[in-house]
DNA sequence: GTCTATAAAAGGATAGAC
DNA sequence: GTCTATCCTTTTATAGAC
């Protein structure tokens, strides 16, 4: 399954096909539209533009635009957890972990492609009740759980001290957020830049740690 | 302007006449849909079904569907500020007030109204940059500033202890949403309840003032 | 002011040739 | 497997009668 997924997957086992390439093209293509114009207004003869080919190449091969749609959700998610997998944790003061996660997790949800997604997945969730689950497990889950973790070993290190690790983690995450990540949504002017989610990180590092050290 | 809005404004100087009760059955009804599927799949013929009536009058009165969107969010912004300026925080503890406005942000923002319009609002947020910023300043922006004067007044009678009081504030605000909202956003089963809610509300009450009490 | 009927356009889906 | 051409449904928008 991951080898249709053309490009993502970083173990190339076998030279793709010719079906293989149009498909990942399709996908590409789809998820810039999508997630421009969200999945109601996004129309495939849009897609079949950017893309090249046709119509009929793109229903043979999703079925049709709720098709298309699953596939390029499930792409997203796995560019979504890889980031946030590969930070390390190791030897490193609790200031320094969670301003690289804050930062990190920050630069996924504020990216074009973290805001369509979010947009899109918010808008479609009632019409596809399975989709908004995946996104949420693969994003915002993924990351308080991978905190929650390390957050739990600086408890029994008695470096921190947290009523609840969990929830912890979760606290800080949307402390991260500050309001950066709705007026980005909102599309408030003007637009946040990379210098004030530098700011918000760390202010939400420097709050969370004044209530949390021990 | 208030006047045409037909059943929000509290003070009834006239009577309503035939017009203005038809717009506002079809600014009722619009909400529905609109709230519901969003700007792009909700149909002016839902509405004209659900309220009623025949295109042509809908067509009279708001010009075509983005007339109506635009009546729609200044509706609903009206709808937003009232009961955030309805709190009072006068002679109370610093634990009641944060649960209090907590409480009732929470209540407007996860209501099904509440996810609908942010859905939404984000949804169309690059077609009508105008409506993210008009909602915003009523919501987040209203909530945040109006607890950043209280957090404020703390601070300088010696109760609490803020660098800076304005990010506190959103600071708490954002960690009273816990990843309720999201989740709610996702629809991710199980949809959080009110007790969770509450639940939610008292963890980022007592995370807040283990950092903030002098 | 309000309704019925209709025009006009757009977009999703498919049949059949290569 | 892929492309060309076409169908059919849905939806916005309006013209004209009451």
């Amino acid at each position: 399954m991951t080898s249709k997924l053309g490009g993502v997957s970083s173990g190339a086992a076998h030279k793709p096909s010719r079906g293989e390439i149009r498909r990942a093209a399709i996908v590409a293509a789809a998820t810039d539209v999508f997630l421009e114009h969200g999945f109601a207004a996004a129309t495939l003869d849009d897609v079949v533009r950017r893309a090249g080919g046709s119509r009929a190449t793109l229903y043979g091969h999703f079925g049709g635009k709720e098709g298309l749609f699953a596939a390029i959700i499930a792409q997203q998610c796995e560019l979504i957890v890889a980031p946030l997998q590969a930070l390390s944790e190791e030897d490193r003061t609790p200031e320094k972990v969670l301003a690289d996660v804050g930062r990190c997790f920050m630069d996924i949800l504020m990216s074009a492609r973290g805001l369509g997604l979010y947009r899109m997945v918010s808008a479609e969730a009632a019409r596809f009740p399975a989709l908004g689950a995946q996104v949420f497990a693969c994003g915002p889950k993924a990351a308080a759980d991978r905190l929650a973790v390390y957050l739990q070993t600086q408890v029994e290190t008695g470096v921190l001290a947290l009523p609840d690790a969990d929830l912890a983690a979760r606290h800080f995450l949307e402390m991260v957020k500050g309001d950066l990540h709705t007026r980005a949504l909102f599309n408030v002017a003007p637009m946040p830049t990379s210098a004030e989610i530098d700011t918000c990180v760390k202010g939400a590092v420097a709050t969370f740690l004044t209530g949390a050290r021990r």
